[in-house]
DNA sequence: TTGCATTTCAAATGCGCGTTTCAAAAGAGC
DNA sequence: GCTCTTTTGAAACGCGCATTTGAAATGCAA
């Protein structure tokens, strides 16, 4: 063991994987700084010294995840930007070549939101919206008000995070349902065609 | 006081309604069993005697919370029965006259399951999926694969506890953004829009 | 009234866990 | 080589909280 610099800046590391994983699986308060620490394999006294308590760590995890942001289509037609950000909201849900855990952390921070999550919203996802509000601005041809056209965003996104917050219930109603690329893909088929439908439907002006 | 038996009876209430809506608020873990004491007037040992451990109050309640099912339209053409559905669910997520604790008190077991999701799956909710099947089923006029039916009724059920799941990011994104039972209709005639345009893009075999 | 069963009460017990402490290890600068 | 700073290590502390305990209170039956 050599304590200098970058052996230091290892052990952070350790830590931070270790404890997202823990985290995102059995939630903050469930969690022991001894179970971290020993996955980690770090002293106890390693979290105080480089977080200073176990809610830092909590919070250099959740930066930390934050940084993987869904990479989106940015040109092409509407239909397109749609459907690649449909792809990657699954892909955030179902995680197949990312750290698994971030999704599960996000969901978790939904529930008992911390100061944390103001920050995610204005960095993240609030820019994230308005860019799905200009997709649907443009695939209604312009013909919805503000406020429909953010509750489509919210159908739209609620869709794919349904598969992340609402998987135990799914797991339970269908046994055989996957949870890989392929499955993946199919259901980024299905939720793309739906919000079409469901935006072509709005736009008419139609009501049930 | 007077420890009789329906003195016995109305503690067990006392501690089940007080603890209903801690733990959908706070969680498991957070709460203690001092703090449900105190507000059902109970003493400390009541929770012991009466549910054998804390672990025990969690699962009278959590079966209790199930008995409260969504009231759903059984009779008329399917989109009367389809606007029904959404705003049951959505009833159950604003929960503006039920007791508000239990979506969220379904959420979180949704996060950490145990057997009692099992039951209330097989009970209340697979009945009621299947019911939406059927009206999907009629709405798309009988040309929808069952794969692509079940698909549609996630999109449905998402589009609705998306409220409750994301309540979080939904004020951040919107500060102005109410939870009343007139925005509750709202949302309904906009979910069920949507979902019929879905459904009837779906049903022309339409892909993006 | 007097035993008996049930429920409530206040205090105590025990333990899990976050945090602290203090010493040891290991480079960095002189 | 010697001090100083940074990091790690093992053990201990202290607190919060679920749970237990034993007695008191209360109704019931004989």
């Amino acid at each position: 063991m050599s304590p200098t610099a970058t052996q230091s800046e290892a052990t952070r590391e350790r830590l931070i994987d270790a404890a997202g994983e823990i985290f995102a699986a059995n939630g903050f308060r469930q969690v022991t700084v001894r179970e971290i620490c020993d996955r980690a394999e770090a002293n106890i006294a390693a979290v105080n010294y480089h977080f200073g308590d176990k809610r830092g760590l909590y919070e250099a995890v959740f930066r930390h995840a934050a940084l993987c942001a869904p990479p989106t289509q940015l040109e092409g037609p509407p239909e397109v930007r749609l459907r690649g950000a449909v792809e990657a909201l699954l892909g955030c849900v179902f995680g197949v070549g990312r750290p698994t855990w971030y999704a599960r952390l996000m969901m978790r921070e939904m529930m008992e939101p911390t100061e944390t999550l103001d920050q995610v919203v204005d960095e993240r996802i609030r820019p994230f919206c308005d860019e799905l509000e200009t997709i649907v601005g443009e695939l209604a041809g312009g013909r919805l008000a503000d406020t429909d056209r953010r509750r489509a965003v919210r159908s739209l996104v609620a869709q794919c995070v349904y598969y992340q917050h609402c998987r135990a219930v799914i797991a339970r109603l269908d046994p055989d349902q996957r949870f890989d690329a392929d499955e993946q893909a199919r259901i980024a088929d299905h939720v793309a065609a739906f919000t079409l439908g469901g935006i072509a439907r709005l736009a008419s002006g139609a009501r049930p």
